[in-house]
DNA sequence: TTTTGAGTTGTTCGA
DNA sequence: GTCGAACAACTCAAA
């Protein structure tokens, strides 16, 4: 007997139609199908940024469902029950989704699956937010990967999964069920700072996505081996923010990078690199959990990092005193991203010179990237801790001074973002006064602090604390 | 089992 | 300005 009842396709970090293994599946089987999202527990846990830039993603969504005849389905409510309940209202046999791997999705995947096994319900996962699955790649010793070159060399030549095309049409159910309004979940509600400042800045959706990689590809992927590092050069991909809502895939990134290989365009390997370095992040959050909260290395748990102290405070405010940590600090207020080599020089001066603990770090990230990934956030703030994966942490310690000197040479990064680095600040610096908080109380007018912890005197510090680490 | 080569993104110093 | 060495050892992964 051939099963005709409709298929729950319930979307999370997969926020596309192409290249969507579930959905391509759902739509091959002829059934009906009935896309849904849920406000659930995590989606209740994310940061506010996050949260906000989620909602854009679920609307454009929502209007590309629209567009093949399809529609999205909205609830909230805790993900199990929720299910459960749409499953009654649609007679529903399958709940398919894309599988996820940070410890919280996991946990709660792990517990829908179970539990809708159980009430005979084909609850069912699928590959789609990775290239390789995490168990997939191993070790000589069958171990997975702890060092990013091996992991590297062990997967750039293999053969990833093939490409499905987004669907022409999805089979509607007889009759939809409700749906909860997007605008009625306030998903921007704890953005304190202007969301219409931010919006300026993000490229929503899967067809933006591909224009971007369309873009990127003509015309930055020669020199990003070059440019990716130049804070005042618009070098990179800037796909990160629709990767992380899986409104692209990784797999549209490898074919198009491996596309600009052959065609012998030189920056074509380091941005796949970059995108295996998604991987080991994912890799390690699967292997190793423990990442997202604890520290990755063994015997980093007791350093004597500082909690959240007034001195936080600056930091987060772009007010150190340092002006290259002080523009990326602005930038992620403003943009709600922030430079890939900035983010290095604001962990190493938080984590270093003011010996901060990461997860302070990494929880202002959380709260403030609208492109924040569970794996790449906690590989990221603890690889420049120091506590987390690569071989020699303890002299990496980052000169904003030559760094600036480096990839900020003119000083364009510097201007663009922090109001103070010029005597006529453009419009970009100038947003942030109006996007962060009152109770901050930041006025243009007010004078650029000294350094909150001067540089020569900062790194020696640190240098002695590590040396004491290191020793046990 | 043992050995060997290597490790994202740095900084400073001195030749 | 440019270059190589030192920083300080340890762990990982493969041969």
């Amino acid at each position: 007997m051939t099963d005709t009842s409709p298929i729950l396709i319930w979307l999370r970090r997969d926020l596309r139609l192409g290249d969507h293994p579930a959905l391509h599946c759902a739509a091959q089987s002829g059934r009906p199908v009935i896309p849904v999202f849920l406000h659930d527990e995590i989606v209740e846990g994310l940061g506010a940024a996050p949260k906000w830039r989620l909602g854009l993603g679920v609307d454009a969504l929502a209007k590309r469902l629209e567009e093949i005849g399809s529609r999205l389905i909205l609830r909230r409510g805790e993900a199990l029950e929720t299910l459960q309940a749409l499953i009654k209202q649609t007679g529903a046999g399958s709940v398919w989704w894309t599988r996820q791997y940070d410890p919280d999705q996991i946990a709660r995947d792990s517990a829908v699956k179970e539990a809708l096994k159980n009430d005979g319900i084909d609850a069912r996962s699928f590959r789609g937010h990775l290239l390789f699955e995490p168990w997939e790649v191993e070790t000589g010793q069958g171990k997975f990967y702890q060092v990013y070159t091996p992991f590297w060399k062990a997967v750039r030549g293999r053969e990833v999964p093939t490409r499905h095309p987004a669907p022409k049409t999805l089979t509607a159910p007889r009759e939809w069920p409700d749906s909860e309004s997007l605008n009625g979940w306030k998903m921007g509600h704890a953005m304190q700072r202007g969301a219409e400042i931010v919006g300026q800045y993000v490229h929503v959706g899967e067809a933006a996505a591909q224009a971007r990689l369309a873009s990127f590809m003509r015309d930055a992927v020669e020199r990003y081996d070059q440019d990716r590092d130049r804070m005042d050069r618009d070098g990179t991909s800037g796909l990160s923010e629709n990767l992380t809502y899986g409104e692209i895939s990784p797999l549209a990134l490898w074919d198009s990078g491996q596309r600009a290989m052959s065609e012998g365009k030189a920056g074509a390997e380091t941005f796949l690199k970059e995108v295996v370095w998604r991987e080991f992040a994912y890799h390690l959050v699967y292997h190793t959990p423990h990442i997202t909260r604890k520290s990755w290395r063994e015997g980093w748990e007791n350093f004597p990092w500082d909690a959240e102290t007034a001195e936080t405070l600056r930091w987060k405010q772009g007010r150190t005193g340092i002006e290259i940590v002080d523009a990326a600090m602005r930038e992620l207020y403003v943009t709600g991203r922030m430079h890939n080599r900035a983010r290095m020089l604001v962990g190493s001066y938080l984590t270093k010179h003011m010996l901060t603990h990461w997860r302070v770090g990494l929880d202002w990230f959380a709260d403030c990237l609208i492109d924040w990934d569970p794996a790449a956030n906690a590989m990221g703030w603890q690889w420049v801790a120091g506590s987390g994966p690569d071989a020699s942490p303890y002299f990496r310690i980052f000169n904003p001074d030559t760094q600036a000197e480096k990839f900020d040479p003119k000083g364009a990064y510097r201007r663009r973002w922090l109001a103070e680095a010029s005597s006529e600040p453009p419009e970009t610096a100038l947003q942030f006064f109006d996007a962060c908080p009152k109770s901050w109380d930041m006025r243009r007018d007010h004078s650029y602090p000294k350094p909150l912890v001067p540089l020569a005197e900062g790194r020696q510090r640190a240098l002695d604390v590590y040396q004491k680490q290191k020793q046990g």
